[in-house]
Order: C-alpha cells, then structure tokens, then sequence
RNA sequence: GGCCCCAUCGUCUAGCGGUUAGGACACCAGGUUUUCAUCCUGGCAACCGGAGUUCAAUUCUCCGUGGGGUCACCA
C-alpha cells in the first residue's frame, strides 16, 4: 500500500486565511488518521506577491493551532527543499523535457499582445484563450530570438478536442474538455515556474498521495493532468474542499468578519475549539456528536464525510464549540491560560479562580472584564445599589452585618461565611437574592461577576473590609 | 457569457425508495441557581420548481431555477 502523504502548499502572502487554515486541518488530520506523513511545502514563485516574513508568518500559525508538520522548510525531510523558489533548476529540467518531447512550447508574445488579442475575443463573444502564435515557430526562428536574448515563456500545450476526467474523492468523477482549457504558461520569463508546473513536479516528487485543496483548482485540474501524462507520472488523488463562505454566501472575506486564522486566536478561541469547529464546516463525523478534541478528530476524520457545497461560516456556533472547550479545560491549565490574558491577577488566585471562571466564559478575552474589579477600585453608583438591593436602610444593614461578619470570620473560609449569611437572611427574612446582589455590587461593582463569596478569599480580608466600608459611606 | 461544481430548518448537517424527515447552533418559553453562566425540559423551523421512473420519491433520471467557482507570465 502506497504511504499517505499529503501537504499544505501556502504562498507565503501574508496571514494564514481561516479558510487555508481548514485546508491545513483537514489535510493534516488525513495524514494523522492514517499514520502518514504532512508536508509544509510554501509555494513563493511569485515575488511580486511575496510578503517580508511571510514563511515564518505560516509556520508560526501552524504551530499554535498543533498542526505540526513531518517536513518543510527548516524542518526534516529528505525531499526538499521545500521552498518552490529554491527549486528553479528541478523545474526547469522538466521543463526541457516536455519541450523537447513537444508537450510544451515556446512563446514570446508581448502581455500587450496577449492582452490585445483577449480584447478582441472577448469583442467577438469568445472566450479569451491564447492563439498559439508562437506554436508555428520554426527552430531556427526560435533559436534566433532566444539568441538575441527575447523575453520568453514556455506554455503547455493542450490537446485539441479531448475529454478529461478525474475521479475526485469528494466531487466524484469530473469531466472537462480540453478545448475549455488555455495553453498555461508553465514557466515565466523571469524563470520561475506557474503554480501548474510546480505543484505538478513537486507533487510526485514529495511523493504526495492526496491533494487537499480548495475547489478553485478545480477548473485547472485538466492542465494537470496532462502536465502528469506528458511526464509520464502517476497523479495522486484529489480531494477538492469546497469553500468557507460569509453569511451572505459569498466566499469567506474581511467584511464577514475576521479571518485571518491568528486573530481568532487574539480574540480568545482556544486553537483547539477553533480547529474543530472548522472541520465542521463541511464533514459531518457521522455521529449525533461534534464537540471533539484534536485527538478525537484525528480518529474520527474521513475523506467520505466530507460535503460538496460551501458552508457558511457561523462564530455563534463557533462561540458555543469555544465554550466547551474552555469547559474541558483542566484548572491548571485555565490557570495558566489565566496568567496571559490576565497578567495582573496574584498567581496564588488562579487556580480557584479557573474553576470558577470555567463555565462562565465563553471567549477568554472576557476574562480581564470579569476580573478586573481584583485591582480596579470600584466604581460603584449607589442608585444601582438601591434599585438592586432595595430600601436604603435594609441595603446599609445589610452591610453592616456582612461587615461584622467578615470583621469577626475573615473571608478564607467560603463555607462558613455562606452559613453566617444565610442565618442572617433569615433573621431578617431579607431576600437571597437581593443580600448577595448587595454583597457582589459593593465588592465587583458589577451585578455580573464569578460567585461571590468563593471570590472573597482571593480578595482578601481587608479589600473586601474598605470596599463595604466605601459602600456604606456612599449611601451615606 | 462558455465550462465546472453545488442545492434538506436562518446556519452546520443526518438521511443513501416506504421515517411522526433526526441532531447541533441560534431563537423562544419554562425549571434549577445568591448575579452571570452552566445544566435540564419543551417549542419554533427545512426537503428550490417541473416532468419522468416506480406500487411508492427528500432519496434515482432529465429539464429548469438559484448559488458558487473559473476563464493571468496570481496562486
């Protein structure tokens, strides 16, 4: 059985699109549900669109969402390297062949020409496709031009009037006539080849047995697989995704929202949560469930469950996978996601802090709002005091006895206090509801805060002492 | 426009000739709860249209319609 090898083959143009993210992800868990082996391959054959740091921009975000490569660049492997621009002379190699065998030939039209000529198709109603002037060049004509140093690419040449087919593993067999499709430029006038040329010879020899890629390849798919025939080459299967979408259906862009696979990260979705619920848009796991770790996915993940259609992309229910994610969560390690996103919390506070904040936070960018009342003062007005604890009198008593509660007590013990307050609810029949509302305004300033007596002995004795203090002299 | 692909609740989807068309998110209504959140219960909500095949079509075929993609010395 032939070794399954897939790869992720990004143009290093700046950040990592969420949708590419998905491609990445589900080539990636191919690889791992079969015990094969991904490939980081960047494709930079084009300069003009290059980015300054643009590899490292990649394989950065690669990493923090887990999806580690087995090869790439600056990575192991024997079948680099894996950097397209420092594989010019392979390309060109292959590129004499199918000169020499006729497959490909020679042009030196101007893009003025080019372009005059799509003019005047597009004029007369057809579709703009390269006239092959140039393929009636004789050798000697050829040569001279060349000598004289003529700006010149190579094209493929397309057979005339022939079906094409592939078998794609998720659109099924596919069939395109190669009267539909242009004869491609294979390699430039500045040398570098067309993503054509080169994801072809790089394919075969990385030895790649699936393709993940979008479904945007799909129409060039012909002039690769005549680019295979002409070299004599198995072509690996092909498995093309269909596209993330927007909620107006069109494909996945910057006014949708963001995008850009790190942002999310910045925004406060776990890696995790947003790598499975990318791989829900568009696979289904044939089970009722869908909440799966990276783990999980890896067992779970088939070619076959993939979808034809492009599926909107949905951040509300990529909330919800979010917050179960955090859920899953070990408090240790909600506590050192703690330390970041809210540096200035003590470290002894984390811990019972995570517990807490576990189920009540759904992005952890909502972490520092929830906590900030630990080194903000409180900006409390006492009319939110009184419209949520009612009667002026019952509110300051209300303090007074929590205050003598506390005085006597502290606050380290969460349970007892909890008993001291209860009794002093029923003493008083005052509202439950309205004593801990009272309790929790004065404290956070918030009548949105984790629970409070568990959040008193992270406080302290006396912040939680000068805040009832400050709440009972604004009632004054 | 040519070519290619697609089509089940608002969204992601299950379904592979006979189902009360299932689940999840969102939404709505209850319940638990000292806030928020969690959790639990219930509800709303879909087979694009038309022919054909068949005893029977959401399911198979064809034609429409709609959506998307693609037609570069970009990937």
């Amino acid at each position: 059985m032939v070794k399954i090898r897939t790869r992720f083959a990004p143009s290093p143009t700046g950040t990592l699109h969420i949708g590419n993210l998905r491609t990445a992800l589900l080539s990636w868990l191919w690889a791992r549900h079969n015990g094969g082996e991904f490939v980081l391959r960047i494709e930079d054959t084009d300069k003009k669109r290059e980015v300054e740091g643009g590899v490292e921009i990649i394989k950065k975000t690669l990493k923090e969402f887990g999806l580690v490569a087995d090869e790439g660049p600056g990575l192991s492997g024997d079948k680099g390297p894996y950097l397209q621009s420092e594989r010019l002379g392979i390309y060109e190699k292959y590129v004499k062949k199918l000169l020499e065998a006729g497959d490909a030939y020679r042009c030196f039209c101007s893009a003025e020409r080019l372009e005059e000529m799509r003019k005047d198709q597009q004029k007369e109603g057809k579709i703009p496709r390269y006239d092959r002037k140039c393929l009636q060049l004789s050798e000697e004509e050829i040569e001279e031009r060349l000598k004289r140093g003529e700006k010149t690419v190579v094209r493929l040449k397309m057979p005339d009037k022939e079906d094409l087919f592939w078998d794609d593993m998720v659109m099924g067999k596919v069939k395109i006539n190669s009267a539909e499709v242009d004869d491609t430029v294979l390699l430039k006038s500045d040398g570098y080849p067309t993503y054509h040329m080169a994801v072809v010879v790089d394919d075969h020899l990385m030895e790649i047995s699936h393709i993940f890629r979008d479904v945007r390849w799909m129409s060039s798919t012909p002039k690769h697989i005549v680019l295979y025939r002409a070299l004599g080459w198995e072509m690996p299967k092909i498995v093309h995704l269909p596209l993330v979408l927007g909620a107006d259906r069109k494909p996945l862009s910057k006014r949708h929202g963001s995008v850009a696979a790190d942002e999310f990260l910045k925004e406060g979705y776990l890696p995790e949560a947003v790598l499975n619920y990318l791989a829900l848009v568009g696979w289904n796991p044939k089970t009722d469930e869908e909440l799966f770790s990276l783990k999980q996915l890896v067992e779970k993940f088939d070619i076959e469950g993939i979808q034809k259609s492009g599926g909107v992309f949905d951040y509300k229910k990529l909330l919800h996978v979010n917050a179960w994610h955090i859920s899953q969560k070990t408090d240790e390690e909600l506590s050192e996601i703690l330390g970041k996103w809210v540096p200035k919390l003590k470290e002894e506070a984390r811990l019972g802090l995570a517990s807490l904040l576990k189920v009540r936070v759904k992005k952890l960018s909502e972490l520092p709002g929830l906590l900030k009342f630990f080194w903000e003062g409180v900006n409390l007005s006492s009319e939110l005091l009184l419209q949520k604890g009612g009667e002026k009198e019952v509110v300051k008593t209300m303090l007074e006895e929590i205050r003598k509660v506390v005085e006597e007590r502290g606050v380290d013990e969460v349970e007892k206090m909890k008993e001291e307050f209860m009794k002093i609810i029923e003493k008083n029949e005052w509202k439950v509801g309205k004593f801990f509302m009272v309790l929790r305004l004065v404290i956070c300033g918030s009548s949105i805060t984790p629970p409070i007596v568990e959040s008193l002995p992270y406080l302290g004795k006396e912040k939680v002492l000068k805040r009832i203090e400050k709440g009972l002299e604004q009632l004054g």
